[in-house]
DNA sequence: CTCAGTTTCCTAATATCATTAGGCTATCAC
DNA sequence: GTGATAGCCTAATGATATTAGGAAACTGAG
C-alpha cells in the first residue's frame, strides 16, 4: 500500500483549506483526514489532536498575516502605513475566513510558536504608530484601539454583520480608517491635555 | 419518579450558565442535561437539537444584553450616552462571557427572534448617534465604527488579547470612548467637506 | 544488495456525543 | 375518576476523538 506522504505542514496546510471552504469549526481530525485520502487515526502521527490541529491553523495564519501586513507597510509611514496595515488584514480575512476566524481564537501561551507569531503583530502595530509619534503608555492605548477597531470591523464583516445593506461596507471601511488616523493624529493633545501657557511642570 | 420541570427557559438558563462557567463549546445538550439532572435525550422535549440550544443562548444574551443598554442609556444624550453604551456592553461581557460570546455569532436569518433581538441593538446604537446629529449613511458607517470599535475591544479583552500587561485595559478603555466620541464629534467635518464658502452644490 | 530500524499507515477497540423511536407515567382538563 | 397531553425514560444508530498494536514502506549502514 502505497503511502501518502504526508508531514505536519501538510495536514495543517489541508485544515486551512478545509478551514476556509468550509468554516473552522469544521476542522475535525475526521474530515482532515477525509481530505487527506487517509484514516483518522493515521493523523496522529503528525498531529497531536483535534486541538493540536486547530492551533496549527492558528499559527499558520498568524505567520501569514504577519508576513502579509509586513510586505504591506514596508516603506511606508503615517496614514499610508496604517491604511496598508488595515487593508492587509481585511483583505487576509476576505480570502481567508477559516484561517482568520482561526487567528482570532484565544492564544495559548504555552505555545511558544503561536506566541511568537503574536509578538510579531503587536510589533507591526507598534512600529506604525510609532510614525504617529506615539510611544510609552499611549502607545499601547493606541495599539488597543487600532487593533480593537480593525479586527471588531474585519470580524463583523466576514460573519455577516454587515447584511447587504447601503451603503456598502467599503465606504463605511474607509470611513472607520479615517476616524483611526484622526484619532492617532490628535492622540497625545487628548492624553495631556494643556492649555496654551502651560507647559509640563 | 418525579418531574424534573422543565421547560424552554429553564433549559436556555442553564445553558446560559454553563456558557459562562465553561465557555460557550461547553454548551452541548450532554452538558446541559447534566446540570439540570436528566438524560439527555429529554430535553428534545424543549429544544430542537445541539444548534437551537446554541441559538437560545445566543438570543437570551442579546435580549438581556439590549435590556441593559437600553437602560443605561436612558436619559442620557451625547458622550454621556456614548460611554453608558459602551460600558453597559463591556460589563455584561465581563459578567457573562459565555452569553457574550455566543452573542457574537452570526446572526440567523431564519430566526426571527435572534433578528429581532439584534434590531434592538442597532436601534439602540443609532439613537445614541442621532445625539451627535448624525443620520442618513453618515449614521450608517458611525453604527459599523461603534459597534467595531466597542465589540473588537471588548472580545479582545475577553479572550485575554490584553495579557496583564500594563498600563491596564481600564485606562485603555476610556481612551478608546474618548477616542469614538472625538470621531463622532468630528464626523460631519471629515464627511462632508465644504470651504467656507461653497455650499451643497 | 541486504537487513535492521524507523516511520507511516492500517484495523480494532473504547468512550462520548447527537439524534430518533417508542414506551411509561405524572399532571391537568373535565 | 378518566382521558389526553406532555415530560421523562431506555434502547438503538451513527459519527467522532483517541489509544493500542500490527504490518508494510521507506532509510541508511554495512
Amino acid at each position: 500500500m502505497p503511502r501518502a506522504g504526508l508531514t505536519v505542514a501538510t495536514v495543517v496546510a489541508a485544515a486551512a483549506h478545509l478551514a476556509d471552504r468550509e468554516g473552522f469549526d469544521a476542522v475535525t481530525p475526521a474530515a482532515v483526514a477525509r481530505t487527506v485520502g487517509v484514516r483518522t487515526p493515521s493523523l496522529y502521527a503528525h498531529v497531536d489532536g483535534a486541538e493540536d490541529l486547530r492551533v496549527g491553523v492558528q499559527t499558520l495564519a498568524l505567520e501569514e498575516m504577519a508576513d502579509a501586513v509586513s510586505a504591506a507597510v514596508a516603506g511606508r509611514s503615517g496614514r499610508q502605513a496604517l491604511q496598508a496595515l488595515a487593508d492587509a488584514y481585511r483583505d487576509y480575512a476576505r480570502a481567508h475566513p477559516g484561517r482568520y476566524a482561526a487567528s482570532r481564537r484565544p492564544v495559548d501561551p504555552d505555545r511558544t510558536e503561536t506566541v511568537a507569531a503574536g509578538r510579531r503583530h503587536s510589533a507591526l502595530l507598534g512600529a506604525v504608530l510609532a510614525g504617529y509619534g506615539l510611544d510609552g503608555p499611549d502607545a499601547v492605548h493606541a495599539v488597543r484601539l487600532v487593533g480593537s477597531t480593525v479586527h471588531g470591523f474585519v470580524t463583523l464583516e466576514a460573519t455577516g454583520g454587515f447584511d447587504h445593506s447601503e451603503p456598502g461596507s467599503d465606504l463605511s471601511w474607509t470611513r472607520v480608517v479615517d476616524a483611526l488616523d484622526l484619532a492617532l493624529s490628535g492622540w497625545s493633545a487628548t492624553s495631556t491635555p494643556r492649555g496654551p501657557s502651560s507647559g509640563t511642570p
